[in-house]
DNA sequence: GCTTTGCAAATTGTAGACAATACGGTCCGT
DNA sequence: ACGGACCGTATTGTCTACAATTTGCAAAGC
């Protein structure tokens, strides 16, 4: 599988490109690296021509990236950054704690011991990074811990409309950092996640992971201005 | 507010006109009515005259409608309806489970005596179509119930995120009725939502929402080839 | 007889041009 | 001096034209 890996992905590489969607791609890339400011306007003309395509393919890409809700547009007048405002972060992270909360009940349902493995050995290795005090260590993990179990229940969907609001959320990116406080909690949830996963607990799994977001939630929120990571 | 709607929408209307957007619309709602077949080719240049309108814009529309999962595109082939097999249905089914779950679960928070009131006069409704065998009367005010939980939220990501799960379901419209038998059941399920929703128990709400629409998948799948309505 | 190869028609992808709308500054009137 | 209308510029919305790719068919080869 490993062999087939990059051949298959030069594969999917020529099969889902066209211009437009490799616009796309780049957009929306730039926007999440937060290169503009929530709000600002993305000119077509200037896109295109940093780009070196002309505004065909941009405007096809802006209408995908209004789909998934990353810029807003406005007849007549352009497309925005989306602006995400406490309100809208608190709607999204309320949505995305039901849609964790079922990977995780779905994941309970059917996780196999190389599943389990793999989520215990993160979690270790998060332990590590925790007691080092290792955010830059810390947060890939949790970011491969969250992955491993939305991917982990091979429903498609469901990763799709997580990702999608994962981004979302990254538009709420604001100045000043989590408060490392949070640290070993999160850490104490994802051990909690990962009984209920072993215990094969769909209910269990689904609150742990749905109070696992909000508490996130709250982690970011309560800081005073917002935060910039969903532990 | 009711008088509000006419000018709200007709301002709406304006707000969100541009061609691409009411070309997008149209074509979805033709997706969505079945006037194509799963797997079905949409060629651009009839599309476009069939619009009077030129490539443009029908392209845009499509880059939203792949987005919002309707149809899928591939690269100098063209646009063809999303096929939805059953293993998609299952995975959408799940999602929506959750997403639905949830909205149970925020509403049971938050519900208002008047949006009690109006949940219940919609079940007494659905008790009548029901002790009539009524189906036409029935399938509105089952939607009816489920829009209300969902926009009683508030939160109008969860909203968008439900519907658009529930039209991509739409695509998974086959030859068959839902028997008659799901019928009880399903207003049994509605009233273990209400319950939950008036004791305001979130667990509960997100269990009977979560296992309603369950319930619903079963109903469907187990009917000889799909059926045609999540009751 | 079946596969393969090459050409022609159709369709998609992209670019460029034109029309319509919105923005910014200036001029005029009060 | 301040507010409002007017006009030039910039930007968006749409259409048309051209290039690239695919598809269907026919003819040649095995």
């Amino acid at each position: 599988m490993a062999q087939e890996s990059a051949a298959l992905e030069a594969l999917d590489l020529l099969r889902t490109s066209s211009l437009a969607r490799v616009v796309q791609g780049e957009i929306e890339r730039v926007i999440l690296s937060g290169a503009y400011a929530p709000g600002e306007k993305l000119n077509e003309k200037t896109l295109a021509d940093s780009l070196g395509v002309s505004r065909g393919p941009v405007r096809e890409a802006f209408q995908a990236l209004h789909a998934r809700g990353l810029v807003e547009m406005i007849p007549n007048r352009g497309v925005f950054v989306q602006r995400v405002t406490r309100h809208d972060a608190v709607a999204i992270y309320d949505v995305r704690a039901g849609v964790f909360g079922t990977a995780c009940r779905l994941l309970a349902e059917r996780i196999t011991a190389a599943q389990s493995a793999e989520l215990n050995a993160l979690l270790a290795q998060m332990d590590g990074a925790g007691a080092r005090r290792d955010l830059d260590a810390y947060f890939p993990l949790n970011i491969a811990f969250h992955t491993a179990i939305v991917t982990g229940t091979g429903n498609a969907v469901l990763a799709d409309n997580y990702f999608g609001l994962v981004s979302r959320l990254q538009l709420f990116r604001v100045r000043g950092l989590v408060h490392g406080g949070g640290f070993a909690n999160s850490n104490i949830e994802h051990r909690m996640i990962m009984a209920a996963l072993d215990a094969r607990d769909p209910r269990a799994a689904f609150e742990a992971g749905y109070d696992h977001v909000q508490a996130g939630k709250k982690r970011i929120l309560s800081s005073d201005d917002g935060g910039i990571a969903p532990l």
